[in-house]
DNA sequence: GAGTGGTCTAGACCACGGT
DNA sequence: CCGTGGTCTAGACCACTCG
């Protein structure tokens, strides 16, 4: 019985635990890596018994907000090269091997959100944006041309050296410089024709079939924060997905 | 305390439970559609608690095994045209909205399964196999060609009358004749140029871009049951995936 | 051994779908 | 009204991590 309002919608008592945890985490009241209260602890602050607390965090954890550790804890979340690719990144070799890529920026600049991407970030039209194009390498081999949006206001300071070779996911970046956690995406596949300059940068030739994802990357509320769109050769690579 | 094998590895008792309920629905013992017993009655047979049993029974529902139904009871998953679609018929418009397919069938023919088939079906280089060759259409339009593979032992009298428009799933057919239900699919997405034939069923541009999905069903215990293979247009249609 | 999350139990009560 | 699944509690014990 934690909140009693008239005529309220009926919600379990784990599910307001569990928005409030969220809410935390959001808030940035509990950071990435951290630790947080054990399940009695949380559960004698909210005046719940431990198993309610228990569901929470069990949704929570299916959700990727936090990490729970048998004999250890419960953490915050965080994005490092490994999970974040593991997660998000989902190419395989024709092997069905997974593989890693690192990145050439192109170029970075300012632009102005379009009609398309304005919608799809949910901000004005004319927003200013980061606009990032880089190139990404697998197995030695350029396989995937990238453009990145993001709003200048969510990430006043983001400045990505063109030519240099990362090796850091850009929602590494994003979270440990800008607090900006990317939990989920929506992607949209399709196949497109190379243009000349993406046959140029990614050694294949003119008009060559390429897989366009295009991604909506939004925080743990869901807000839309990144848009992307990525133009991969499947030649000897495939988007992997698992249906169950 | 259900089984105490020396040397066994350690597993929770609702996890031997949740075997035990795969099993009778993968043997056909509690068949697609079917009530199966409430939950106090399952714990009594086990001799386990009730909320035992309901770990079991959660963790099925969310491999869509069963259908939960407050006050009504828990059902054997069923395919049926629409959540069938729903839940493995990915492409939406480019509105986002979803559509719904139809069928023609071009061909059904027997054929043998080549190396990449035989290895994809875990079966015996050269078994015969069902060949269906059919295009979709969407919003009255003409917009995936695709080619389907399965076992003829599995489906002996499996028989589309070609030229007939297909209003059922395949998947539906599968479970209600053959009592085969697809539960997982692997897909692998690429980008290929249409041949002259599918440029031609497609009513597109000979060597425009499609994209092409591989797939792979599979049955409840995960066994490969289904290649197929689909070329989509994508001027008009997505494929639509989330990553949470 | 202390502390954490994971399993399991037993029982009370609630929300929903039918009769 | 009954029977179902859904929530919540309180407490016991198990498995894992670490000092």
């Amino acid at each position: 019985m934690l909140i009693e309002p008239m005529e309220a919608a009926y919600s379990p008592l784990y599910a307001q635990i569990k928005a409030i945890l969220v809410d935390r985490i959001a808030s940035g009241q509990w950071k990435p890596g951290e630790l947080i209260p054990n399940e009695f602890l949380l559960a004698s602050e909210f005046n719940v018994s431990q198993g309610t607390v228990r569901k929470a965090l069990i949704a929570l954890e299916a959700e990727k907000l936090i990490d729970r550790q048998q004999g250890r804890g419960t953490y915050v979340a965080r994005h490092t090269s490994e999970t974040s690719l593991f997660h998000f990144f989902r190419m395989v070799g024709l092997d069905d091997r997974r593989v890693t890529p690192s990145s050439r920026v192109i170029s970075q600049k300012l632009c102005v959100a379009s009609k398309e991407i304005a919608q799809a970030l949910d901000v004005e039209l004319g927003t200013r944006l980061h606009c990032i194009t880089r190139v990404r390498d697998m197995r030695e081999l350029p396989a995937i041309f990238e453009r990145i949006y993001v709003p200048q206001a969510l990430m006043p300071s983001l400045e990505i050296r063109p030519g240099a070779t990362m090796v850091d996911e850009m929602y590494v970046i994003y979270q440990e410089h800008f607090g900006v956690t990317i939990a989920h995406a929506s992607e949209r596949l399709g196949a497109v024709s190379a243009t000349r300059e993406q046959a140029r940068l990614l050694s294949i030739e003119d008009g060559a079939p390429l897989l366009e994802i295009t991604r909506i990357g939004r925080n743990v509320t869901k807000k839309p924060v990144e848009f992307r769109v990525s133009r991969c050769r499947t030649d000897v690579f495939r988007y992997a997905t698992e249906i169950t």
